[in-house]
DNA sequence: CATAACCTTTCAGTTAAGTTTAAGGTCAAG
DNA sequence: CTTGACCTTAAACTTAACTGAAAGGTTATG
């Protein structure tokens, strides 16, 4: 099989098989005597596996680590515990959604909660402090010299040259 | 204020500071004679502002939408609307962090379970078909040509020079 | 006056996971 | 024999959010 064919096969493009291989998560392939590269029909499943541990999560360089030389051959020890790592990891970034969720939420309710009987600089300080978790003082946010804020247009960093 | 003060201040890189100004976070601010920023004291609160809402997963490009060119002075419409936004994005991520942990539990558990009456290379087909849910040929895994696997040295991208 | 601690700008480098482009070789059809 | 599809490599480019270095001006201190 070309590259071409393994590429409709598994649904990626030319440049990321090609990449896959110069990163070492696919084994340098036959070449046939014009420099074609040929694949085994199991290239496919390889690729399925990458993209299907990439969606969990998994990053190249620990795919990497974790394919055996082998299809056949897994180190089991190995596996087991990076993907109970991974596990941890996803719990991990479970709390920290949760907190988060929870601080925009209690945001969201706190910013509507403008008693009426405030103006909107106020309310800002209001809720300016509770984000912060501190109090603000008036001129702070009734100065007129407070010229933070700007809407410059983005700089690209470099022209990578 | 120099800049080194307020770096002190924030917890932050004179670097970073500088980025934020010419990423459009902060306004420019006045220079003294011989070119020196000086920041009134609450661009403290505008870096933690920032800080905070990083934190809280928002991108510098969303932050910078939102910062108001005044700090009393917000967007109600636009902040509760990107607020709410946000809120669902993490909601979305949840579910698929919920998905992907309970895919690894049970991959955890199916390579656990290998029946104690196949070899290994028959429980990895057990498990692969599990995991690209489908069924795998056993000359696939049987086969000695198959070479797809590498452990070859990580090539980096250019010298980006 | 030396020197250290500030400050300035500009540009290059970093990481991840690729994509894109340039320049060219090969192969099948008409 | 030319056209187009397919393959090759190397190297640059992309995004995000910075960091660091180079090269130089300023200011405070002894």
């Amino acid at each position: 099989m070309n590259i071409g064919e393994l590429a409709k096969r598994a649904g990626l493009t030319h440049s990321r098989i090609r990449f896959y291989e110069s990163a070492g998560l696919l084994k340098t392939v036959e070449r046939r005597p014009n420099g074609y590269r040929t694949y085994p029909p199991e290239a496919v499943l390889v690729l399925e596996l990458i993209t299907t541990a990439q969606k969990a999560g998994f990053s190249l360089d620990e795919i990497r680590t974790l394919l055996p030389p082998d299809l056949g051959q897994w180190d089991h020890g190995a596996l087991i515990e990076t993907l109970r790592r991974k596990v941890a990891d996803i719990e991990a970034l479970q709390m920290r959604l949760k907190q988060s969720k929870a601080q925009l939420v209690a945001l969201i309710k706190d910013i509507e909660a403008k008693p009426d009987d405030i103006d909107c600089a106020a309310n800002a300080r209001r809720v300016l402090s509770h984000i912060l978790g501190k109090e603000i003082e008036k001129p702070t946010m009734a100065a007129g010299d407070v010229k933070l804020l700007g809407r410059a247009s983005r700089r690209r960093t470099g022209s990578a040259g």
